[in-house]
DNA sequence: CCAACACATCGACAGATGTCAATGTGTTGT
DNA sequence: ACAACACATTGACATCTGTCGATGTGTTGG
């Protein structure tokens, strides 16, 4: 059941820079499956426009359309790729993208 | 089983830039699902690091570890995303990459 | 203290996905 | 023509994944 921890640096060069060994592209397509779902490109788009930048998990749920438990997974494993942080505060728990993440996925697009 | 027409536009503005709807979500998703695989991830390194940027399936099979049906499912899939073109030539089929649809993925991910 | 709340976790289940062996299809050289 | 080749397709199977209802955990207001 999933690492976890140590996700922050993307690891490697562009995918067209050379052959990825095993372990790489391993870590690699971690990175992109959890973007290689709909809700969860919905509730990243969410918080990216939420205003400051962060989202209330309870603000999420019902335009989601998903269930709360649904979304509460989703988010994190958002969270365990590296895209999103959680902070908790008081009974609600607050998300912001991780833009340097985004940009390190990026980079490994780069044509 | 797919749809693997009209892939050849990635649609949208970077996931930051607003709320994507749920159908620019789902052909989002499915885009990176074809890159959140190892074994494709590989496949996409090697015919990116081939000479004069294509490679012949018949290179790739061994190279990859994995047998020649799940390979060539792994190439469908990725042309089928439009990350790939395939030529048939004689015996042969010739994989490039399609560098304007990894740039467009990129631009989604653009923080 | 207690009820209501926000969220996470668990258990279950249907559907998707990666993999391979076996087989099919088209091409080439002899 | 035929055998060997390169590749695709099929069928089968184990595993992973998204989803929800039910339940657990911590927090807040009265």
């Amino acid at each position: 059941m999933a690492k976890s921890i140590q996700v922050l640096d993307v690891c490697c060069s562009p995918v067209t820079a050379g052959v990825l060994d095993e372990d790489a592209a391993e870590e690699l397509a971690s990175a992109f499956k959890a973007l290689a779902d709909p809700a969860r490109l919905r509730l990243l788009s969410m918080v990216a426009a939420a205003p400051e930048g962060e989202a209330c998990a309870c603000d999420l749920v019902e335009p989601s359309g998903r269930s709360q438990p649904t979304v509460s997974h989703h988010l994190a494993l958002l969270v365990d790729a590296g895209l999103l942080t959680r902070e908790k505060r008081g009974r609600w728990a607050w998300y912001s993208v991780v833009p340097e993440r985004l940009a390190a996925l990026q980079d490994v697009l780069r044509p």
